[in-house]
RNA sequence: ACAUUUAUGGUGUAAUGGAUAGCACAAGAGUCUUCUAAACUCUAAGUUCAGGUUCAAAUCCUGAUAGAUGUACCA
């Protein structure tokens, strides 16, 4: 229970005890640093209620919850500001509330069943930037529900066919010559990538010879012979072409394996994978079931199509007139498949904000097909990843590309520790860990800091900052207290009663105690930031702590005990929060 | 054209309708014979514009301006 649903209780007896009132919500918020007092109530929405002087009912209310609530030990007034002083019992006790539970935090499980999608690559080129954001985002906010009382299940949905695919493998078929990671040492999903944009570079290398022929770029386009190749190479795997289906068997196997390379730098995993390729079918079914109960109707060329416009949306399309699937034939499918497969409750998709139109149709659609559990799906939007220079493209090279930017993240760790040169004698294999665990802190926390609904530039000539407000800055903290935690001697007893914390422990308390509800706040928003954020705080207070108070030179031995504890909390919710972001804490940095 | 979304010091960001708008980077001034200075302390600088609602507006409403995205038989 919180402080402020215990205050809650109380002044609901109180009101209905003095006013016969029945009052529900009460406005709470941090006292301002200025004035005293640790909590404070915000009286004038109560004078809804009850007709009075705002600063005469908080007199009355103070007095009250002075007197009846333990917890409590002081007020004072200011204008409608009721400030209330915490008692100092009451602020300890925080502590052993703490250290006593490694899972300090964690909601108790509301018997809800959650799937989050999120990553959900293209099987033609590597990871970018933007996938970058996605994962760190969808991973950290499925942690974060599962820690708020869900039972998550993580997936991702692989678009593994398509012409964009076919692509890849027909420039590879051409110019390849049975070129494998194996052969060329290169990581499977830059090798398919490779000949992804070598099939783009032929494309327009055809239809520039096209036009110096005299076609328009419109008929150049149409007559490029390639891609008639590549079209026809889908029709061939649709058909189920051996040759082609063994083909894309092995080019996608090559791009899994990069993928999960990626996967393990990031720190990330999945529960369960979908294909689109087995779910576009069972789509189909359901918009053949729709058309027939009149959800649906069918246009003269055969194409069906969903009328949305009394919801004040558009038609859009369901199936193509050849009766081939779109993307939306094949998310029905997909959402519909997990359902049964997990019997979910509830359903996040991570995907960026470019599709917001997609998923407000979907849910639409789901919904008019009569799946109830459709009220329960949310899209998690997010902002684009842009450069300074525009949108990033693959097929024109100005990509940022995933492993190559995780990289560089745990070379400039490597180079700013050695400047530091505060890890000598430290093992070297210990050391290597310890730069992807900085770079990679560095990079997660600059994008979770941010709401996700904004749009990031990302420079990376600039690169990530380590100081400041950053994912480094909070990991020294927690490696600086680890330090301290090694040169305690912790006591065999210790009466623990009689101290009283001082101001910058107080507030460290303070800020400790609120961990809780953050976790459910940031589970009601979906919001990674609002744990970046708080720990950012955290460790803010602390470092002030740490940097004006001495710990192991206190003046007393229970003194010494009770930083020495405070340190230890402080560094455990750290390093729970942390653990939310996906992000790692070292020992030592 | 319509829809969605964003707009806070030089830059990047924070603020369940609540007190004097918080923080970092960059700028300036300090702090290492004492627990790790990737830190701490201090200074300077900000709510796009015009109306409205409210005891109280960065926050809600209306309009304007600027950017992003979307309204594809692409995914």
């Amino acid at each position: 229970m919180t402080i402020q649903s215990l205050l809650a209780s109380q002044l609901q007896t109180f009101f209905t005890q003095e006013f016969q009132k029945d009052i529900q919500s009460f406005e709470f918020q941090q006292t301002r640093k200025e004035f005293v007092g640790d909590i404070t109530l915000v009286v004038f929405p109560l004078l809804r209620h009850i007709k009075t002087n705002p600063a005469v009912l908080a007199e009355k209310i103070g007095e009250y919850l002075t007197s009846n609530v333990k917890e409590i030990e002081g007020f004072n007034v200011i204008k409608g500001f009721l400030n209330l002083e915490l008692s100092s019992a009451y602020l300890s006790d925080v502590l052993n509330k703490i250290v006593e539970n490694p899972e300090f935090g964690k909601l108790p499980s509301n018997g809800k069943r959650l799937m989050v999608e999120f990553s959900s690559p293209n099987t033609n080129k590597p990871l970018h930037l933007g996938h970058i954001r996605n994962i760190t985002l969808g991973y950290s906010v499925s942690k974060i529900m599962a820690f708020a009382g869900y039972e998550v299940f993580k997936t991702q949905i692989i678009n593994d066919r398509g012409i964009h695919i076919c692509k890849s493998m027909l420039a590879w078929q051409k110019f390849g010559n049975g070129e494998t990671p194996e052969s060329s040492g290169m990581k499977g999903d830059h090798l398919v990538g490779k000949y992804y944009v070598e099939f783009d570079k032929a494309y327009k290398k055809e239809i520039k010879s096209l036009v110096d022929n005299g076609l328009t770029e419109k008929e150049a386009k149409a007559k490029a012979s390639i891609l008639a190749q590549a079209q026809q190479m889908l029709k061939a795997w649709e058909n189920g072409d051996e040759e082609v289906v063994s083909l894309w068997k092995t080019m996608n196997s090559w791009v899994y394996d990069g993928f999960e390379k990626t996967y393990q730098t990031l720190g990330v995993d999945f529960d369960k994978n979908y294909y689109e390729s087995e779910t576009y079918l069972l789509g189909k079914e359901n918009i053949v079931d729709g058309l027939e109960r009149g959800i649906f109707y069918k246009k003269e060329d055969g194409s069906v199509w969903i009328d949305l416009s009394d919801e004040g949306l558009d038609e859009k399309i369901v199936l193509r007139a050849d009766g081939t699937a779109v993307y939306m034939t094949q998310d029905i499918g997909t959402a519909i498949k997990r359902v049964d497969d997990y019997n979910i409750d509830n359903m996040i998709y991570t995907v960026g904000n470019e599709q917001d139109y997609h998923f407000k149709v979907l849910f639409l659609i789901l919904k008019k097909l009569g799946y109830d559990w459709a009220e329960n799906l949310f899209h998690l939007s997010y902002g684009m990843v842009d450069l300074p220079t525009g949108k990033m493209k693959s097929r024109e090279g100005t990509v940022v590309d995933a492993d190559d930017l995780m990289e560089d993240m745990t070379k400039t760790a490597q180079q700013i520790s050695e400047e530091h040169g505060k890890l000598d004698g430290y093992d070297e294999e210990l050391k290597q860990k310890l730069y992807k665990t900085i770079g990679s802190g560095a990079l997660k926390y600059f994008i979770l800091k941010v709401d996700p609904k904004k749009r990031i530039v990302f420079n990376p000539k600039e690169s990530v900052d380590f100081q400041g407000n950053t994912g480094p800055f909070i990991q020294y903290t927690y490696a600086r207290i680890q330090s301290i935690l090694r040169q305690y001697q912790w006591p065999e007893h210790q009466n623990e009663s009689a101290y009283r914390p001082e101001e910058k422990e107080r507030e460290l308390l303070k800020i400790l105690d609120q961990f809780p509800s953050v976790i459910e706040q940031s589970a009601n928003l979906y919001s990674p930031a609002l744990v970046a954020n708080y720990t950012y705080e955290l460790v803010k207070s602390f470092n002030s702590f740490y940097q004006n108070i001495s710990i192991l030179s206190a003046d007393t031995e229970d003194q010494k005990y009770f930083r020495v504890k405070l340190s230890m909390a402080t560094s455990q919710v750290i390093k729970t929060a942390f653990g939310l972001l996906g992000i790692n804490v070292p020992d030592r940095m």
